[in-house]
DNA sequence: CCTACCGATCGGTAGG
DNA sequence: CCTACCGATCGGTAGG
């Protein structure tokens, strides 16, 4: 929204540690290693967070938000089962592949939030399940779908996106857009010849 | 092997690690809370187990030759690359299911292996993945399998059954007989009616 | 399996 | 953003 591309030290304080929280997790990464990393002292932190959970909280309730909110633009399309499957697909790698290091983050380190943020944000992710859930559901009962069970292959969905920051290259030959139809292709024409 | 169910102290120790990792991580439990949930005291540990990180070796490649002996078996098998897959997926999750814990920390923890170690573990893995990948390029080749992207197949279906330990309740009505069955459909036939 | 203890490191604060 | 420092906790050892 702004001109100059200016990035707040907090932001950078926060980038950093979600390379670290990636690499190490979030409990082996001390504020030491991650002041270390800036080039500052690890008591300078605290200038710019109020502590260590609060990055974690920045992050998972960022990526979160922006899931979110790309999903259920997706919902008021007014398109087949499959076409909104397609889209709720590529719309999440999409922002993965945008925020690979955050979405890493996102997926692996949650559990260490205390409460009552964790119980918040798994009400969030359950949120954005069910989300898919229906599409799939609404394409089953409209016959467009095979009867199969709604929470495997939700699931199943649901695992494929959230591994692929552990291989997913986005500087390879395929593009979010292509890889986000691949995978909707193979979860709704199958492998069968 | 015995006629008597023998768990030795040190297998004790381990399962009980085990359950902590999976709920905790790795890294934020500490000794003491190990012993603790044991009900002795941390340096008594010691009599059983070398180091920490002993434990999660322990775990990380007892798991790993669980699951590659029992592909093995299957790759053995002469069937057609249907069967084979859906054989590979079903004895996964039959391991899985009788070690749901252990296939948790297995999964989630190993990054926190030291070296030579986690080198050793990633090569197992790859090993793993690339069985299965094999197997789907089989199929293509046979022209059994339309000609999807190898890597995204084999992503999508390892991911699958490394997220399970997070959903799937082996007290629950879906046996992992079934579960397997029902994977391997969706991932053959699709979801398209 | 225990008591007693080690040096290292943790997240964070005070005060500038 | 720094120096100086806090109490708590870490994995692990010695010696029984």
């Amino acid at each position: 929204m702004e001109f100059v591309e200016h990035r707040s030290r907090k932001d950078q304080v926060i980038d950093k540690a979600a390379e670290l929280f990636r690499v190490n997790g979030y409990s082996a990464t001390s504020m030491r290693d991650l002041a270390n990393a800036l080039g500052i002292e690890a008591a300078s932190l605290y200038s710019h967070i109020r502590s260590k959970e609060e990055i974690l909280q920045n992050l998972c309730f960022g990526m979160a938000e922006k899931f979110r909110s790309k999903l259920e633009e997706v919902e008021r399309s007014d398109v087949s089962s499959s076409q909104k499957l397609r889209a709720g697909i590529v719309a999440h790698i999409h922002i993965m592949s945008d925020n690979l290091t955050e979405s890493a983050v996102f997926m692996n380190e949650h559990r260490h939030l205390s409460q009552p943020f964790l119980r918040e944000f798994l009400l969030l992710r359950i949120n954005y399940i069910n989300r898919f859930k229906r599409i799939i559901q609404q394409g089953i009962d409209k016959g467009e779908f095979i009867h199969v069970d709604t929470k495997l292959a939700v699931m199943t969905l649901f695992s494929s996106l959230n591994w692929m920051p552990h291989w997913y290259d986005p500087q390879g030959v395929i593009d979010p857009e292509s890889l986000g139809n691949q995978l909707a292709d193979m979860l709704i024409i199958g492998l069968k010849a």
